[in-house]
DNA sequence: GTCTATATAGGGATAGAC
DNA sequence: GTCTATCCCTATATAGAC
């Protein structure tokens, strides 16, 4: 898919013991801006983590946007294989819900790296909005840009808003309030409440 | 319900016209910590927008903290006047709509404070860390603890965090996805849904 | 209550040795 | 690839005049 390096796929296995420098810092980071947010940490912090000294950090990387950048661009490349599939916005609550399924996957697999989107809008936002990144194969961006269609009931969207909030939401709780269940347990809960929600009991106020 | 300050209502109609200089940079600073996040956004940006020197803020608040401190502490407010009248968990999906319903109507009430607080959680978890505040006041917390009760039926459980969650994130679409709709009918299409969702069509996997 | 000026600290980033 | 040393900048916060 990429141009040259497709070591990227399990993430972080080490090849041989030496390790990809490159990798660990990027899993350090990945844990302190989820934990105190990228403006709150510092490259010194990584380094230290890391056991070398700040400078050698930009060996690795140009500066500490490109780190965050980085992570970033992990997730669109995640949404442009989940969303290979699927190109014009599913305007029924039964297609929608097939895609909340995709995403309940893709969650719980890239559970971190959602987490830290989620966690550092702001720091991403300007990231886009310095390196004129485009944002249209991020996940997230593309149910947000679905749900405005104004085709589709304002009854069902608000239900499909309200199960795809749901899924998104259980990112937090998994490993906290959940943290005792199963992943496959919960999802599988998590997939037959959405169901619930994107199929109504009775229907009325549809138009046309 | 504080001890001497009751000026603290509606929020921000200044009385005459000379406006209450600490409700103006309290003002800025929420709408600044939303857009830029907390870490991002400096005392100089805040004095600027108000017209004033840098300096000045720091007559109307001790530090920088203090001013996410007195956006925070209103939410406490919120969240005590809110869990006033109900204090054992809602341990049943039916006591537990009735809590969202009451939620969703805080959510429409103090629609930035609540987003403020979602979009700046690493430092206000500082926050709660280096001044000592009891979180047990505030809404998200006090969800949070309850849908941890084991006593509930897994199924119920999952079902009442999803109900919390659409509710929450709503938060996030009106005024962007749903800026088009009223926000009394979104309220009631979101009631709707969550109904739905706490009372589930079949039950057999209930435990006792 | 607001100003100017300043103290102090820490951050990101670079240069150049090893 | 990693180090030490350093530059430069911006940030929070304070002192003291007005």
């Amino acid at each position: 898919m990429s141009s040259e390096a497709d070591r990227t796929q399990p993430a972080e296995i080490g090849s041989t013991g030496h390790g990809n420098t490159r990798q660990r810092i990027l899993d350090i980071a990945l844990d302190l801006f989820i934990t105190q947010g990228y403006d709150a940490t510092s490259i010194r912090q990584i380094a230290e983590r890391l056991g070398f000294s700040k400078a050698s950090i930009y060996y690795h990387f140009a500066s500490k946007q490109d780190i965050l950048m980085a992570l970033h661009y992990k997730l669109h490349e995640v949404g442009r294989e989940a969303l290979g599939s699927v190109q014009v916005p599913a305007t029924s609550p039964e297609a929608w819900m097939a895609l909340l399924d995709q995403l309940i996957n893709e969650i719980l697999e890239y559970h971190d790296l959602f987490v830290m989107q989620e966690r550092n809008r702001a720091a991403i936002a300007l990231l886009h909005h310095e390196r004129h990144v485009s944002e249209h194969d991020l996940l997230e961006d593309w149910f947000h840009t679905a749900l405005s269609d104004q085709d589709i009931g304002l009854r069902d969207r608000v239900r499909m808003a309200c199960g795809f909030k749901a899924v998104m939401g259980l990112l937090d709780l998994v490993g906290d309030v959940f943290s005792e269940v199963p992943s496959q347990v919960l999802a599988d809960l998590l997939r037959e409440a959405a169901n619930d929600l994107m199929s109504p009991k009775l229907v009325e106020s549809h138009p046309a």
